[in-house]
DNA sequence: CCATAGAATGCAACAATGTTGCATTTGGAG
DNA sequence: CTCCAAATGCAACATTGTTGCATTCTATGG
């Protein structure tokens, strides 16, 4: 069962806004790929994205301006790049918290954004130790989920 | 400062062997990639070890074997994809066990791969509380390193 | 030692993903 | 309205990864 979409217009509304708040533009091709972002039931590659876009709009959408509009939106953090399967989602936790590990399940793309604080804490600790500054982390789980187990 | 290379020998001996303990095959091309990663400093391509090995061999080495034989090694667990880069590295930490966080630096590419017990466990419950199968798990922080960042 | 079958590799073509540079359009501030 | 900066269009290209099939190698049984 793919992601949860209660509430995925307060997500995106409320992400756009986060946006708006940081003075960053919020363009139609912008809040179209978000938008796809949160519609979509699992994550979505650059082209795909593109080819999806491009029905809607009626033209071709290219796929530089698909690339520069994810790389705002992550540099936002509003989407998430998952680097194990060159694809996007929309981030659906908390703005601001970096720490989050992203479960993916191979059967059917849902993929769910959780926190937790011990964890972090733990990589933290690790970093000093090695005296490693960390700029970014991936924090990627493959499997399956509790609805494709079964 | 890149990956500590004391007793590389002794790694990638012992990593061979235990390909061959589980009845893999070691092949000239497989050894030489394989010995090309415990040498490098920083984690590689696959088209930069295509490049290198060839070099070497003094005749073109395809890319299609280079990923057979990246592809060979991983599964063996002598290897280690860094899915953030597109690249690879030689597997330092202990046989057989999956558990490790990978810390590379920006700067000089060092690559340090660390057991965390209580990292596993903590995800294992975030899992748990999921319902979710882990079948692979991606952990890899980017930044810099002790030496680097001075 | 030789035959043979399965595994590994060579090779060509192709597919997917991501980028660069520059022209054009758009949107917002004055 | 004008102008500037930001965003987008667009073409070409670079990098990364894959497929299918032919050939070579290697371990094994005879």
């Amino acid at each position: 069962m793919p992601r949860a979409k209660a509430s995925s217009d307060d997500g995106l509304t409320s992400a756009i806004a986060a946006c708006r708040l940081r003075g960053a533009q919020i363009t139609p091709l912008r809040e179209a790929v978000l938008t796809a972002l949160w519609s979509a039931e699992r994550p979505l590659g650059a082209y795909e994205l593109r080819d999806q876009l491009s029905d809607e709009a009626g033209r071709q959408i290219s796929a530089p301006s698909i690339y520069r509009t994810l790389d705002f939106l992550c540099e936002q953090g509003v989407a998430v790049r998952i680097e194990s399967r060159n694809a996007y989602i929309a981030c659906t936790h908390r703005e601001g918290d970096q720490a989050c590990v992203l479960f993916v399940c191979n059967a059917c793309g849902l993929s769910s954004e959780i926190e937790n604080k011990k964890l972090e804490r733990l990589l933290a600790a690790d970093a000093e130790a090695l005296g490693f500054s960390i700029d970014h982390r991936v924090l990627e789980l493959s499997g399956s989920c509790a609805d494709c187990r079964r």
